[in-house]
DNA sequence: GAATAATAGTTGATTTTGTAACTAACAAGA
DNA sequence: TCTTGTTAGTTACAAAATCAACTATTATTC
């Protein structure tokens, strides 16, 4: 037996494996934008997701979000309720098909939505000011692909 | 008043906002390789990242994977202890300071590493095979920039 | 060398997410 | 029309993540 367990085995490298570089990278750059939503609107990821999705396409139905941003429906529910709650957005039931809700913002969600989402903005070219801009577009690019957003 | 609540009220986009890019491009690009450490072992995506650790760079301790990961330390607490119950990895106290366990996989837990990290890094060469390799290879470093391990 | 602070890791309570079953509304075929 | 099936969205329960408080050990400071 030469197994040796505290050895280094073979050629892979954790480190370069593109799913974990991916999360560490989606995470650590996602942090100091969350603090902004998070302390200063107290909102999940969840919401403020909804929040940008209705206030970058107008209105919308929970179903249209659940397909472009890729979340459950039960996230997209909950969040929908929180942000009802906190009179960000309101629902209007569709009465051509009355199983479906339009979704909107309300002023104050659409004040909140161009607050932070001029963060965003300045936050996204604070990350992307790391590159060269064919560099960024080029990332953009790649990742939209692996994201399947094709 | 002419605020429409309805329409786009900016040049702001949500789908080329890096950190939503970023996460939509981890969440996709994982999927597949999650079916398999979860189907097939039983794994959470914690605990074969501290597997991957720990066959990736031999003997660590908690804290060790607690920063190379950027993980909090109740989530690794955990897997370690999930690890462990599988028979998949063993801790050894310290004697030199007795606050401290030394991990290491066990030989089960070493043959999943090796079947898995096979299937990972063919699974990575599947992904990266979307760019030409001067791409990929500047895909990985950027993301390394922007997940701060450089 | 006793008191205090700091560190490694664990445990318990709370919050958030995921899974599955559910309601209500519509659709389509016999 | 009366099943049967499908879709939009909610709710209940289970699983997992987060946060705070905890134990045990080592380091520091007076």
């Amino acid at each position: 037996m030469t197994d040796r367990n505290d050895a280094k085995n073979d050629d892979f490298d954790l480190l370069n494996f593109l799913p974990f570089l991916l999360n560490q990278a989606a995470e650590e750059s996602s942090l100091e934008f969350k603090q902004i939503y998070k302390n200063r609107y107290g909102m999940l990821r969840t919401e403020w997701r909804v929040l940008f999705h209705l206030g970058n396409y107008g209105e919308m139905t929970a179903k249209d979000i659940c397909q472009s941003a890729k979340m459950h429906k039960t996230k997209i529910s909950r969040a929908v309720s929180k942000l009802e709650q906190r009179r960000f957005l309101k629902r209007i039931r569709d009465e051509n098909d009355r199983r479906v809700e339009r979704l909107s913002l309300t002023q104050a969600g659409n004040a909140a939505y161009r607050e932070l989402s001029t963060i965003a903005w300045n936050y996204d070219a604070k990350l992307a000011a790391q590159f060269t801009s064919d560099e960024a577009a080029l990332l953009r690019a790649m990742l939209r692909r692996l994201a399947g957003m094709d």
